[in-house]
DNA sequence: GTCTATATCAAGATAGAC
DNA sequence: GTCTATCTTGATATAGAC
């Protein structure tokens, strides 16, 4: 595994190239050792200075978050996009979705588990994320909501193991798209 | 407002009395002040003790969450199977898992954060729960697993405010139950 | 069943020097 | 851009007395 010093491609560069460096070191401390790992104590050890030093390149560790969640959304968006644009966009997305949050889960989190900090982020990023979604769901914006819900229930459900061990969640995965490919009428 | 004293009917009576005070006393606290106020320190304040006492009713923090998450399920579990019993049981069903999530967020959050501490949990309490979703799909785990995926995404997004402020969440929540009432074939 | 005293650990953030 | 020193706060849990 390569580390610490390598710049992630999609981290937003309206940042300083140090503040990219910082945000990649995080994405990564985040992913290897979870959220309870993600300290400014921690994060400056990965990257061989002080925590105080970390001040000096975001206020505080809301925007430091705020960069992580916006890599993600980029991510995502750039993923559901391509998607979208292949054969059986619904089922295309839907593995997309998943994909992206099993290959980084505890991003995902950070990106689902409270309000973003819409505040901070790039104007337009949150709608670019969500777009493929709608196209998918025939410009149906409460179909696509409800989509979403769905997507979002079994992939966090999953990464919190909170179904029942054994379950099928294949067949159930199945069974909801299957119920969203049906046109309203 | 009464505190601390009252004991909640919902309360499991394997505990001793004083333990059930506690759990009640500890339900109020995360219901009314969250997650991150939910501390041995603050619960003990409330009940007018020191914290190391605590200790003499719930051997660590994890037994306490266990026995608060057995409060819910068993509350969800009979709200649930009262709301099955009904005409269109399952809108009466996402009704009631609505209700219950906006009745006790907190609480709703601590049941689905991560994985359910079964080893402290009644056996049987959380197939208990879940029977009237199955009953409410036509006896078909499958599509049981993705309308629960389902509304505890649309659950848990508006929770946590993830959905766009304007979002039309009424629509979302229609257009997701009347996909999963038509039946497969 | 409750107490005091304590161990152990850790967090986010700021001031001000270099 | 980084440092040292520091503030402020707070957590879970144990030992052993009453």
């Amino acid at each position: 595994m390569d580390s610490g010093r390598r710049t992630d491609s999609s981290v937003p560069d309206e940042l300083s190239p140090r503040a990219r460096e910082i945000v990649s070191a995080a994405l990564e401390l985040l992913e290897r050792e979870g959220a309870g790992a993600l300290t400014m104590r921690r994060l400056a050890d990965r990257l061989g200075i002080r925590a105080p030093s970390l001040y000096k390149h975001f206020s505080d560790k809301r925007a430091l978050e705020a960069a992580m969640i916006a890599v993600g959304l980029e991510e995502s968006a750039r993923l559901f996009e391509e998607a979208a644009s292949k054969a059986d966009p619904l089922r295309g997305l839907a593995r997309a979705y998943r994909d992206f949050a099993f290959a980084r889960p505890e991003l995902y989190r950070l990106m689902t588990d409270g309000p973003l900090p819409r505040d901070l982020l790039p104007a337009g990023l949150e709608e670019r994320a969500a777009q493929p979604v709608i196209a998918a769901s025939g410009g149906d914006q409460a179909a696509a909501r409800g989509l979403w819900a769905f997507a979002h229930g079994m992939t966090i459900l999953e990464l919190n193991r909170r179904f029942p061990p054994d379950a099928d969640l294949e067949s159930a995965w199945e069974r909801g798209l299957t119920a969203f490919a049906k046109k309203r009428r």
